[in-house]
DNA sequence: ATGGTTGATCGTCAA
């Protein structure tokens, strides 16, 4: 079963990146996030043809999360009881016999940012979510933006980027609290030592060409998936393409 | 210190 995320930023900007990148890789899964549109404009026929079931929590210009799937999901939930929240940031469904979840953290813009807070409090009450979730589904996939970068190593220039926002000790900590529920980080579970592998870069100063990058988008699993993982790699093709979205698309494989 | 890029929307906000 292959799951992948992709904060495709505006998903009626990046249609032919998605669509393509569906034919090519088969995923079973696909998250995505910041659809930038509200459910009445997702390109639902689109990604029928395509042959692929969409799930869909969005809202007005920002934010907005979805799920696609091969077969038919079930079960969906949009946004978490845990948090009270206006904007849409959490889908989840069950395929099979995994559930799925797909995630649009905040971003916490610095902080010094009320934003910022924000983040730290909305990490907690995916916290209390994901715990029940896995009570409920022991075998249990969270992938998407957590506008973290878990580690040094998954940073650039972490000197540079030392006590920012993507990289804080608190955000770390939040992020951290999430694994310790049960769940692992597919890719760094897989490379431990792996380095100068990113899934952001920002759109200024050639960021992508010169691998100025940060590694924020996840894929994590359940410890009862865990056995079952076989592959995570970020496919930086898309993000070389045309008018790409700033972020690469993460995939996981489990057998 | 400033500005640089993109998207939704149409003067800014968000990332």
């Amino acid at each position: 079963m292959k799951i992948a995320t992709w904060n495709v930023n505006s998903v009626r900007v990046r249609l032919p990146h998605v669509l393509d990148w569906l034919e090519q890789h088969q995923p079973d899964v696909l998250c995505l996030q910041e659809l930038k549109c509200e459910a009445s404009g997702f390109p639902w026929e689109a990604l029928q043809a395509a042959g692929y079931h969409a799930y869909v929590a969005g809202q007005k210009a920002y934010n907005g999360v979805a799920l696609l799937g091969r077969c038919p999901g079930e079960d969906v939930g949009m946004g978490m009881e845990s948090f009270a929240d206006t904007q849409q940031r959490v889908i989840a469904a069950t395929f099979g016999d995994v559930r799925i979840v797909s995630v649009y953290c905040p971003n916490g813009e610095a902080l010094t940012s009320a934003k910022y807070a924000y983040k730290l409090a909305w990490f907690d009450g995916l916290s209390d979510y994901l715990r029940l979730a896995l009570k409920r589904w022991p075998q249990l996939v969270v992938a998407g933006d957590y506008n973290i970068a878990p580690h040094d190593d998954d940073v650039y220039d972490p000197k540079a980027w030392a006590g920012e926002v993507l990289c804080s000790e608190a955000e770390r900590a939040k992020f951290e609290a999430l694994l310790d529920l049960g769940l692992v980080d597919c890719f760094r579970s897989l490379y431990p030592q792996q380095r100068d592998s990113f899934s952001w870069w920002h759109y200024r100063v050639n960021a992508f060409k010169r691998n100025m990058g940060l590694r924020i988008d996840h894929v994590l699993a359940s410890d009862a998936l865990k056995s079952r993982l076989h592959e995570c790699c970020i496919d930086l093709a898309p993000r070389g393409l045309e008018r790409p979205s700033d972020h690469a698309p993460v995939m996981a494989e489990f057998r």
